[in-house]
DNA sequence: TTTTATCTTGAGAATAAGTTTCAAATTAAA
DNA sequence: TTTAATTTGAAACTTATTCTCAAGATAAAA
């Protein structure tokens, strides 16, 4: 059995257990998500779905998210234009995104020992984290080295 | 002479610089936001210059905040159902913040750790860094407990 | 299998933050 | 002043996301 059957397989539990039913939408949704490789975005998840022929709606994949998102599979990794992009969440590792003031770019870490850290301070406020963002503004070697 | 006014001159030339006109809007927003001691909205801003008698339009705050973002004067702290919120650039100290997704409260700390954590990360990339913000996205344990 | 209660869906309307437009007002240099 | 350029307020616009609701799907129980 494969990595992502496992996973819908889980998912269907985890529906379950929140007494709610498991619809064909939501495992399509589900297995589309987890072929994505890179960040993805509602309007772009949407037209794959379409171009590939499934019938699902745009509001079905707004529903979809937050579960998915609470289940643990997949996680809000940035904010750009009022538009909320995703990513899988392969491990639980968040990243550290350096973002350059001045060329724009977004530099991508995984950090372990931040996982560790954010368990330890969530649990001193008694917080259940679902997913977290650390981004680092400043200058990246390039641009410092050009002025 | 106070900071605020110390600060009201740099603006000015900040803005004369830029090749821009000073108004008293712009003025007018600057210090207002300078007394806010916490993280604010553009809608929070917008209703106290309103309740102090200020005929400053919202779409004048918007066009406002950019500029005093860019001069450094403030920064974005996070964003929350597609609203950013903004602090004053007081000191670089990174803040944590834990918000709770459904009481939307915010909570917080400022770790030390983090400090030193991040100044290291950011050699490594050598990347220099200027400011950089923690959100960690949860349930607080009020929420968690109501169910 | 049929019933029944509950949940989910699609479609489009609604919401709301942020942006843009434009004529009138303001700034500031000459 | 005069004048050219910028800024303003008000309202219209844009657009991601949420909400509404009738019709359809799910699943537990009969």
């Amino acid at each position: 059995m494969g990595v992502t059957s496992e996973i819908v397989k889980d998912f269907k539990k985890f529906i379950k257990k929140k007494g709610l039913k498991y619809t064909s939408e939501r495992e399509e949704i589900l297995k589309e998500i987890l072929k994505s490789k890179q960040h993805f975005d509602v309007d772009g998840l949407y037209m794959k779905l379409r171009k590939k022929g499934s019938k699902v709606s745009k509001a079905s994949v707004y529903r979809t998210i937050p579960l998915l998102v609470e289940a643990g599979y997949i996680q809000e990794v940035y904010k750009q234009d009022s538009r909320s992009y995703y990513e899988v969440t392969l491990d639980k590792l968040p990243h550290i995104h350096f973002i350059c003031i001045k060329c724009k770019g977004v530099d991508e870490i995984i950090d372990e020992y931040l996982v560790e850290h954010i368990q330890k301070k969530a649990k001193e406020k008694k917080y259940t984290p679902l997913t977290y963002h650390l981004e680092i503004f400043g200058i990246c070697h390039k641009c410092k080295e050009e002025g």
